[in-house]
DNA sequence: GGTGGTGCGTAAGCTCAGCTGATGCTCGAC
DNA sequence: GTCGAGCATCAGCTGAGCTTACGCACCACC
C-alpha cells in the first residue's frame, strides 16, 4: 500500500516546486523529505522524480500518481470531515484568511456569532489577498479564505480549493466631489490611486480601465479601502471602490456605479467543505453578509 | 491526518467483526491491533469501539467514518492502479479465485494467454465458491475472483467490490438417459444430486425446484460438475448442470435445456478494476470465454 | 457452578522506520 | 572564480509500533 504521508509529500513537491520548500512548510529538513521521497519511489517502483539542474521536475508516471494522490486526500479530507461533524461539539483552531474590507466589514459579526455558538473553536484571522488565498489553504496555513473575482478577470477553476459563493457587489468609481469626473471615460487622464501590482485588485483596476479604453496612470498605491477614499477625499486622485468599502466613505467622495460586477466566495480545501468547522463559518459569514444587506 | 492504515484496520474489522480476526488477517497480534485503534481513536477525538460483552461494536460515529474510509481505500487502490499502468510492464502476484468447473474449463486458456503476455506475472489460482469470492477480495487473499448468480437467486450488490460481465449460461436438467424423466416438474420425485450446503449452486437449485412447486429430495451431494454427471451418468440421480460443464458430460446422460440463466460476473477489490493486471485478466478470460463460444 | 475457550486491554521491552545534522556534489547567478 | 541554493547520502539517535506476557470479562459446556 502506497504510504499516505508520503503522497501527501508528493502533492507539496506538486505544488511548491522544491524539495526545500516542502520541507519548510512540514516542518522536516530537506533530508528529511528527499529520503520519504525516494522511499515513495521504491513503493511505486517507477521513477518519479528526475533531477534537472538542481532542482527536480516530474516524470509523466508521477503526474497521474499526483492527480490521483490529490483524490486520496480530498477523500480524507471529508473522512475527518464527516468525523467532525459527527460529534456535536466544535473544538481546536479555525484559521480564517481574508481581505482588509471584509476583516473590517464582514468578519467581526462572523467570528462574534460563531465565538458564541461555538465557544471551543480558536478563531484565527489572517489578513492576506485573496490571490494568496489557494496557496495558503494547500499549504494548510489556513482552513478557510475568502477569494474574489471580477467580470473582467475571472478566477482561474484551482482542483485543490473549493468555493462557494459568498456575495457580489458592484464596483463604484469614487472621484473627489469637487471635481468635475463623473463617468469612467472621463477619468482616461485623472491620476489614479492603485493597489499594490500582483494584487487581485490591481489587476482589475487595469482591466476596468483598459476595458474602457485606456491606460490607468498610478499615482498613489493604496491597499486598504478606507486609505484609498482618505486619498480620493483628498483630492489626490480617483480609484475603483467595492460596494463593501463605501459604507465608511468620508465626505468629500463622490460615487459612480460601474457596469462591473464583485464575486466574493468561500474557499476551503478540497473536500472540506463538508467538515463542520467550514460549513459553520460559512453560516456565519453567510448570515454577517445578509446583516449588512439589510442595513445598508 | 488519520492515519490511513489504522482506517484500513478499521475497515477490516467492520467486516470481520472481531479484533482477533483482523490481527489473524493482517499477520499481527490481537494486541497490536487494539493499541493501532486505541490511537484512531485517539485522533478521531470521538469514541468509536464499545465492549458489549466480549466483542467490539460501533459507535454512530465510527458507522459514517467507515464509510469514508472505505472510499479513501478505493481512492488508493486507484492510484496504484494508475501506477501499474503508467509502467509498461506487469510484474507481481496475481491471484485469481475460481469456481472448480471454470478453472477447468475457462482459466486454462486464460492461464496461457496471460503467461504470454506478461512473463513477470507471478499467477495464482484458487478453487472456491463463488460466495466466498468477496469476502476474499476484501480480506485481501485475491485480486481478481469470478462470482456467480442466478436468475431465481441474484446477488446482493455488494460495495466494497465492482463486478464486470464475463458469461451467461442456460441452466440444464440433467437425467439419466434410459430414466423417463424430461422436463423439471416430472424431477419432483426423482432423488436428486445437490451441492453443498451454503454454496451458491445448492442455494440456486433449491430456487429452481421451488419455482416448478416442489423441494428436491437430495441423495447426493457432490460439488464437482463431472462428478455430478459421472453420478447422473451411473443413474443415481438428477441434478441441474450450467452450459460450460456439458462440453464433457458422459454418455449416458440426458440435457433438457431450463429457461434459467446463470450469470458470471468478473470481481476485484472497489477501485481496482483499472488495474492494468485485472484489466489484463479481464481481457484474457473474455477472450477464452469468446473462443470457448465459438466452440460449442 | 466450576472450568476451559475466546476476545479484549495493558505493561514491558525491543526493533526499525524515519528523523536530524554533517558533508559533498551540482548547478546558476553575480 | 566564488557564493548560495538545492539535492543526495551517510551516520546516529529517538520514538512509533510491534511482540510477549499477563489479567480480566464473558460465554458455553459439562
Amino acid at each position: 500500500m502506497l504510504d499516505v504521508r508520503r503522497l501527501r509529500l508528493l502533492c507539496d513537491l506538486d505544488l511548491l516546486g522544491t524539495i526545500a520548500a516542502v520541507a519548510r512548510v512540514n516542518a522536516y529538513t530537506p533530508s528529511a523529505v528527499s529520503q520519504q521521497l525516494s522511499a515513495l519511489e521504491r513503493e511505486a517502483g517507477v521513477p518519479l522524480l528526475e533531477r534537472t539542474g538542481r532542482r527536480v521536475t516530474f516524470t509523466a508516471a508521477n503526474r497521474v500518481l499526483v492527480t490521483h494522490a490529490a483524490t486520496v486526500l480530498a477523500a480524507l479530507e471529508q473522512a475527518t470531515a464527516a468525523l467532525a461533524s459527527a460529534s456535536d461539539r466544535l473544538s481546536g483552531p479555525l484559521r480564517i484568511g481574508a481581505f482588509p474590507t471584509a476583516v473590517r466589514t464582514l468578519l467581526p459579526r462572523a467570528l462574534v456569532s460563531l465565538g458564541r455558538e461555538h465557544p471551543a473553536l480558536e478563531l484565527r484571522v489572517t489578513e492576506l489577498d485573496p490571490v494568496a488565498v489557494p496557496r495558503a489553504l494547500r499549504e494548510r496555513q489556513l482552513d478557510v479564505g475568502l477569494v474574489q473575482d471580477y467580470d473582467v478577470a475571472p478566477a482561474a477553476p484551482d482542483a485543490d480549493v473549493d468555493t462557494t459563493p459568498l456575495l457580489e457587489e458592484t464596483v463604484y468609481l469614487a472621484v473627489p466631489a469637487r471635481s468635475g469626473t463623473t463617468g469612467l471615460p472621463a477619468a482616461d487622464d485623472s491620476a489614479w490611486i492603485t493597489a499594490t501590482p500582483g494584487t487581485l485588485c490591481h489587476t482589475a483596476t487595469i482591466q476596468v480601465c483598459r476595458a474602457a479604453g485606456f491606460t490607468p496612470r498610478t499615482r498613489h498605491t493604496a491597499d486598504d479601502f478606507a486609505t484609498v477614499l482618505a486619498l480620493v477625499a483628498a483630492g489626490q486622485g480617483v480609484s475603483l471602490v467595492p460596494e463593501l468599502a463605501v459604507a465608511d466613505a468620508p465626505p468629500g467622495v463622490r460615487l459612480t456605479a460601474l457596469p462591473h460586477r464583485r464575486r466574493t466566495r468561500i474557499a476551503c480545501r478540497r473536500g472540506a467543505a463538508s467538515h463542520p468547522m467550514v460549513a459553520a463559518c460559512t453560516a456565519a459569514l453567510r448570515d454577517s453578509v445578509a446583516y449588512s444587506a439589510g442595513h445598508v
